[in-house]
DNA sequence: CAGTGGTCTAGACCACGTG
DNA sequence: ACGTGGTCTAGACCACTGC
């Protein structure tokens, strides 16, 4: 009965972050159905609804997905969802646009400026990893993009053959890092002479600039991006509420 | 038991729709206490589990706020509250700007545009009324903005005294339209002569154009409104969860 | 048909805020 | 001390899915 022996935390509080670590190391990977909701009650000794109240919060974190009369499921980062689900430009009609990549170039290791350090909350002297590519849109470029990234949290990442489209796809796969939250910071500004030659537009055309700081989880800053975006009729929708 | 006498709708979304009502209607108004959990079960027949699903979802819907050891309270749509919840420009400290209004004129009903139609679900020949202002910070005009109402849900608006800087209070206190939810469409554009005139600045400046459309709570568009912003330094902050 | 998540109940106790 | 929302239980039945 309610004994909160461990800590004060509620119990639901406690068996959600037990199924929460099971999820981030990898125990249930993604699109695994996960035991129901008895059988975890019953491991944990809990109640049917206390699991279920777990379950649930899990659920609407958007980790977990229930299907009735099926079971319950990790969700699955596959690079299409990924791609929808924090990229949030529209053509005029409202259609998502949904943009590829090329001209992608990592840098090796550096040590972090003030300001990447100030993003993503690093020590003084960390090392970042830094991405630039140009974004396309029916093979005309259109988004201006660079990263930063933490070298301590992806190590080897310089080194890969290959950067995919959808960078955030790879970090859970192959980093264990799961991307749950963005913070876009959109202002309009001039092209500069390197922009405009990325997109191949005149100086000076209005960009969308959208400053982005992607959180894990434990609400930890792992990306920091810079995007110069030639819209063309397009727009960034954003939906308060 | 489960009856489903009604409808086939679960018993705590029945609750909490007859709940809604009393909010929309203004019979609980807005930071009113209203009655305890058990005493709203009771009064419908149901379980206080019951009851408490219903008010959760409309406390997760922001329109009421639970306070343990005090009670549930009808959320009170401040002018400040209203200000910062979809006001989303924030300072390059992080602090969220408080903007204040000028130069506010509103038009007569006059007939849509088919491009105000669209945006607000009018059918043919419908009117609408257009305010325009312009939005100041610290005294400096930084926003022109346009608004479309329609005319048929906020009668006589266009004959107020004083136009308010918070309209969305406004329209839930004189009109009973509740804003829920707004859908910002945002992209770059450079300052017309108009918008220079207004803004104090050179024409051609690059600025945040944002298209906003206005919700309901049952999801009608109540408002179509256009802003430029000159943010010099400022940004708009989207969260992505 | 069996198994899953979804709803609902009745009752208990805890944690918080106020008088 | 009292009343509020918050947590938890044990058990029941419903609705959907797939065999």
């Amino acid at each position: 009965m309610g004994v909160m022996d461990e800590t004060d935390r509620p119990l639901y509080a406690q068996v959600r972050e037990r199924l929460l670590e099971r999820i981030r190391s990898g125990a249930w990977k993604p699109g695994q159905l996960i035991p129901n909701e008895f059988a975890i009650a019953a491991e944990f000794g809990v109640s049917q609804g206390t699991a279920r109240k777990a379950i649930g919060e899990l659920a609407g974190e958007g980790l977990l997905r229930r299907r009735q009369g099926r079971g319950t499921f990790v969700v699955e980062h596959t690079p299409a969802d990924v791609l929808f689900r924090f990229f949030n430009v529209f053509d005029a009609a409202g259609v998502a646009v949904a943009p590829d990549s090329r001209d992608t170039c990592c840098s090796a290791a550096v040590t972090a400026t003030a300001q990447e350090r100030a993003a993503l909350g690093l020590d003084d002297g960390a090392e970042v990893v830094r991405i630039t590519r140009t974004r396309t849109r029916q093979s005309t470029p259109f988004i201006a993009e660079s990263i930063a990234l933490p070298s301590a949290l992806f190590p080897g990442i310089a080194g890969r053959a290959e950067i995919p489209n959808t960078l955030y796809d790879l970090f859970q796969r192959a980093y264990g890092v799961i991307v749950v939250r963005t913070d876009d910071r959109l202002s309009a500004v001039a092209a500069d002479g390197v922009a405009a030659a990325a997109l191949a537009i005149a100086v000076g055309t209005p960009l969308l600039k959208i400053e982005r700081i992607a959180f894990t989880l434990d609400d930890r800053p792992v990306e920091q991006r810079v995007s110069l975006c030639h819209l063309a009729g397009a727009h960034y929708l954003a939906r308060n509420r």
